[in-house]
DNA sequence: CGAGGTATTGTTAGCGCTAACACATGGCGA
DNA sequence: TCGCCATGTGTTAGCGCTAACAATACCTCG
């Protein structure tokens, strides 16, 4: 008949019992070769495909990994998620993906709730902001867990970027090209890696000996970026380190309708590289982020993790500054 | 003991059979409002949560839709992504996300097999590409599958954005300013919305009986838009349609580079409205794609033919064109 | 030549749920 | 009073797979 033949069609065709064809199926070495081929054969013929989903009741494995990412429209966690679902699939694991408009923690929560109920064995948090850290705290139900580019909490591994190597390494780059010191367009609290970011900052300025600025409060907008351009402008910077590059999109906006030369009376670093900051004008001098080898870290600890390794130290991803041609010296 | 409930514990917990269990969970009417209490009593007591792998193995339901992508790290697929999964979410519908680095006709077979052994009750495929609308022939057993931004094929229901009338509202825009002709940048061939914006474009000039210049060849990089730039300020062109944002990005460095004024000496449209575009120099004039639109359209489609609607008109969704400064009178 | 392996296959019993039917009640009209 | 039906609940069989054990056959070695 028509319906979608199961293993017991498989096993009559091939006439063998339905274990042998599990068996064939699941590579297990105790099947003659003869056996082995003519089941094979059957699958062939009757376009045999293993349900799933009996299999996942049956092992109480589901071969699927969840994640849990916020806003997947924004370059970073977009290519996150990306990286983390590529590295999945090479390790032979499914993914399902929670794209949560806000993060506080009853979304996160209610997310971490609705891919347990579906049998994942493992979970991918993507949780740059303090808030969903605090939720980690209160795990689901025996569900091993990774929280990726965000705050730890007690027993859950970390991957991440190191946020604030990229800032120092940004302010540090203007300070050696004879700036007396950086101002910073930071973004917004709560998150992580803006607070990384501009604990960076400081830092480079502190061990220099220069003068902190006030910073400015963004929004990772280019609209936050742009006012902070105005006020900057007004303030006469020299230097700006600014916490993503669609702010410093914004800043760029602002110089060139101010008529501020950049990298000529003002020079500014970004942080992401995102693929249009080589064609901005001028391009942007940027910290690049390896967002695919953080998804393949975060596999990589998760699978770990998933095979019962207890406790696994955070694994930092390094940025790289690159230079182009909105930082000059003074 | 410590292992996670099952529904026979809460039947046991609650005096009575599992399959009442069951049906207070499903909301079955026949069940005293006494008995209702008690189960639910029982579950809160218990923290039981229904194991949905075996309610899919039973019901050969799994309430769970695959969708599969091209590059989500793009704005255009994510955000389209994020638009049905969101819609989903809201059906009560879980979503499993395959994201393709590149779109092959093998690679979305695969990707599509890959779905329907997870057992999805159906597949949005977002395929801009010629190539995959062809895959769409030979669908998989008896999954129903809705086209997103594609080409559709015999009997999948399409839903996509209305390029054509997109590249006709961008060109039709800068003839009304006065420009004698329009060049065009286009996407890589074998884009369907590449090959549709174009046509708007030429339908736009035919009506209005211009010239119609050879148009230039892109890839969506800003890199490409960039050598489009240097050739178009060559040949003095004064007003352009390019087919996405990004490449406009490398258009305007192009100009820039070159002194070229814009919108003084060259107008330029753009297709998207990535959310950099507003804060380009000049702010870039662009054609807008109502992505969460497309996404509950498709979600709908989806669902209309799960519960065995046969034909579907396509869904088309309008473009808006947002006029800012890129584009002048001549 | 028989005890004790070792490959190879089959049989049985679940995984946790829902569907379908069976079985009690109790109310109502004839 | 009896039969009939609606209402509520329990019982039984699967869904399609794997795990665990059982049952063969075939070796090997002393």
């Amino acid at each position: 008949m028509g319906k979608t033949p199961v293993m017991a069609d498989v096993a009559k065709e091939a006439g063998v019992s339905h274990q042998t064809v599990s068996r064939v199926l699941n590579g297990h070495p105790n099947v003659r070769g003869e056996t082995r081929t003519r089941v094979m054969a059957a699958i062939d013929k009757l376009g045999y495909r293993r349900n799933l989903t009996a299999r996942a009741l049956a092992t109480r494995r589901s071969r699927t990994l969840g994640v849990v990412s916020f806003d997947t429209t924004l370059y970073g966690p977009a290519s996150t998620v990306y990286g983390i679902s590529q590295a999945a699939r090479q390790a032979g694991y499914f993914v399902s993906i929670v794209s949560l408009k806000s993060i506080d923690r009853q979304h996160v929560r209610d997310a971490m709730a609705y891919l347990g109920d579906q049998g994942v064995d493992g979970i991918v948090v993507v949780a740059p902001q303090r808030a969903a850290a605090g939720v980690l705290a209160d795990l689901p139900r025996g569900v091993p867990v990774v929280a990726v580019q965000g705050g730890g909490a007690d027993g859950v591994p970390l991957v991440r970027v190191d946020h604030f190597e990229g800032g120092l390494a940004a302010t540090r780059h203007l300070l050696e090209l004879g700036h007396q010191t950086v101002w910073h367009v930071r973004g917004p609290t709560g998150w992580i890696e803006a607070e990384a970011r501009e604990e960076g900052w400081r830092a480079a300025l502190s061990a220099a000996g220069r003068r902190i600025p006030e910073p400015l409060q963004g929004d990772w907008s280019p609209a936050a970026g742009y006012r902070a351009g105005r006020i900057l402008a007004e303030e006469g910077a020299s230097a700006v380190f600014v916490s993503n590059d669609q702010m410093a999109l914004g800043l760029l906006r602002a110089f060139t309708e101010l008529g501020v030369d950049v990298p000529g009376r003002v020079s500014i670093v970004g942080f992401d590289d995102i693929p249009e900051s080589e064609y901005f004008s001028p391009p942007l001098t940027t910290i690049r982020q390896d967002f695919a080898a953080v998804g393949r870290g975060s596999i990589e600890q998760l699978l770990r993790r998933i095979e019962g390794v207890e406790t696994l130290p955070p694994l930092v991803v390094p940025p790289v500054l690159v230079v182009r041609g909105s930082t000059s010296g003074r």
